[in-house]
RNA sequence: GCGCCUGUAGCUCAACUGGAUAGAGCGCUUGGCUACGGACCAGGAGGUUCUGGGUUCAAAUCCUAGCAGGCGCACCA
């Protein structure tokens, strides 16, 4: 239960039906009113803007009219108890025992879905989609965590998702790969020295690929590339392809989908989707600027099939196909994108790195021409990682085979490790990664402060043969909260506001900040015990009182839920 | 030059998308452990929210002109 939207909905529909009383004439804006957390320091339960959004729209003082709304509040919800007028206009208002034990109780019977706030959208979101060239590196690490906690938060709240991983194994950046595993069995079994060409992998993954295919195919002799290179590309693919879901499944994600390029182009979808978007008026045949940076003898102008992306907001338009006539990548995956809108899905979400950003707009504009406004593309990207160990910054390239790998994380840190200290930033900004910190066992690492609140639960309920998740109700009569205890109710009703406004932009990093601070409030409660006996949990071996229990419950619930879709484990010992 | 992201305490970042005296962690500093696991807790100092202008009851948040940093700017993928 959302007590913020549930009261809201009771808020306004009682100033709509007391509009007249209150001398309102204009009441066209009253989504723009909201209940939110009121700031510590009052001691309230929820606070409302009403006053001063209404007031505003009427030329009425603020402050008078929160007195009138505030007695008919008083009178007619019988769940607000008590109610403040505070600073501009704000209503701060208190919850009835009654209410909060209605509220309490209907969390603790429905822990499992607890926060959930039940839209039912189709999702497909795509993510990861690295170069199938070799193990994943520290940089999609990012992208893969955020995509794969996305999906558990949208699913958590009702939605069904495709999590879709699209396999780019066309076009020249997989020659130089087949090529490179060529030279590594030349190397192998001729000891010809493998060649020091700008365009090829020099990793040793790559050796260990050709060591893998040279081994399976005894019969098979490869002494010429053109020739065995259909062949190599499949083995060669596969291999990659193995060594990333072997990374992925580390990190503990999972794809429904996995799509290849190769499909879309060996079934020819590009052409239907580029017919598509001609009937649709969108393609033109024409010549493209001189790109920057290239000189006019290399230069050739040639006529050419050219989507008109800037009548959606793009910088350029964008050319479908290449000088040769052959289809560009951008094409491919105008294709690949409308057999996404084909599979009937409301909302299709991209996840890219910060290096993708320039391509928003024309990949967005192909979907809007596409699916006629119908389908919505929501394009998120993840800033960089930038890696440190002991002061000391990592750098990582591709190309040049020095990567820092997803291998090389895990030998080090933890899965629960990499994956909360990749959530606990915004996607926007860029991403420091300490190897130390995140390896420390303690407070300085927020994985563990977390975790070690869920290991401290249980650590009290097993000394008493007490389980989580038993029965457990409270009763109108008997019901006292101290002010530990009420900090960590209020903030456990909070928990659905979070997945809601997470959910709503896409900001997950809420999730871990909201867990980390659950925490703090239940080490605090926990340690209150040191300074006061009348705060100790246990008296000659029982829990004191119903409500401690009670609130371990909710903490716990909470903790569940919030690290479930984080996919971090919540160990009940430590 | 153009586009996107960022600029908040000494450092790393939040701020419910326009709300109240801008909050956390680290660092600094003062306290608290023979325990329901101290792998923790309580307190203190620390701010012109990059700068100038604008919008309004209310701006870190919106608009505008700048400044600084990052990432892009292909017929590559």
């Amino acid at each position: 239960m959302n007590i913020f939207e549930y009261h809201l909905q009771e808020i306004q529909s009682l100033i709509l039906k007391n509009k007249d009383s209150l001398e309102l004439e204009n009441i066209d804006n009253l989504n723009k009113i909201n209940l939110e957390v009121p700031p510590e320091k009052f001691d309230f339960d929820l606070s409302c803007n009403v006053a001063m959004v209404l007031g505003k729209l009427n030329s009425l003082n603020p402050k008078d009219l929160a007195e009138k709304i505030k007695k008919i509040f008083l009178n007619e919800i019988s769940s607000f108890s008590e109610i403040q007028i505070a600073g501009p206009g704000f209503l701060n208002i208190k919850l009835s025992n009654l209410a909060l034990i209605k509220n309490i109780n209907s969390i603790l019977k429905n822990n499992k879905t607890y926060g959930s706030n039940k839209t039912s959208e189709n999702f497909n979101i795509e993510f990861v989609s690295a170069n199938p060239t070799g193990p994943m590196h520290i940089g999609h690490c990012r992208g893969a965590v955020y995509g794969d906690v996305l999906s558990n938060l949208l699913k958590f709240n009702g939605n069904k998702v495709t999590k879709e991983y699209y396999i780019n194994d066309y076009g020249n950046q997989i020659y130089n790969f087949v090529e490179s595993v060529y030279l590594r069995i030349e190397e192998i079994n001729s000891k010809k020295p493998f060649p020091k060409k700008e365009n090829l992998y020099p990793g040793l993954y790559i050796k260990d690929i050709a060591k893998k295919i040279i081994e399976e195919n005894k019969t098979i002799i490869f002494k010429d590339l053109k020739k065995n290179f259909q062949f190599l590309k499949k083995k060669s693919l596969e291999a990659s392809m193995e060594l990333i879901k072997k990374d992925l499944k580390q990190l503990g994600i999972l794809h429904d989908n996995f799509f290849s390029e190769t499909e879309i182009v060996e079934k020819d979808l590009v052409d239907k989707a580029v017919q598509d978007l001609k009937d649709k008026n969108y393609v033109i045949e024409g010549y493209l600027k001189r790109p920057k940076g290239e000189t006019d003898d290399n230069w050739k102008k040639t006529k050419r099939l050219i989507f008109k992306s800037t009548l959606f907001g793009d910088d350029n338009d964008r050319a479908l196909q290449k000088d040769d006539g052959t289809w560009t990548y951008f094409a491919n995956d105008v294709a690949y994108h409308m057999n996404k809108v084909s599979r009937n899905y409301t909302n299709l979400v991209n996840i890219l790195g910060a290096d993708h950003t320039g391509y928003i707009k024309r990949i967005t504009a192909a979907v809007s021409a596409l699916s006629k406004d119908k389908v919505k593309l929501n394009c998120k990207v993840c800033q960089l990682v930038k890696l440190f160990k002991s002061g000391e910054p990592y750098k990582m390239s591709k190309r040049a085979g020095e990567f820092i790998s997803v291998q090389d994380l895990l030998k080090e840190v933890d899965k629960d490790s990499i994956r909360f200290m990749m959530l606990n930033r915004s996607n926007d900004v860029e991403l420091d990664f300490d190897f130390d910190k995140v390896k420390e066992k303690s407070k300085d690492n927020p994985v563990f402060y977390v975790q070690y609140a869920y290991a401290r639960i249980n650590s009290v309920l097993r000394s008493l043969n007490l389980k989580l998740f038993q029965k457990l109700e409270l009763e109108k009569n008997s019901f006292n909260l101290n002010k530990s205890e009420k900090k960590i109710v209020r903030k456990v009703f909070e928990w659905p506001k979070i997945i809601e406004s997470s959910s709503r932009k896409f900001d997950i990093h809420k999730i871990p900040f909201y867990l980390y601070e659950l925490s703090t409030l239940f080490h605090s409660y926990w340690s209150k015990g040191n300074e006061d006996k009348n705060y100790k949990f246990i008296e000659n071996s029982k829990i004191k009182r119903k409500e401690i229990l009670v609130i371990f419950n909710l903490v716990a619930i909470v903790l569940q839920n919030g690290m479930n879709i984080l996919g971090v484990s919540l160990p009940e010992k430590m």
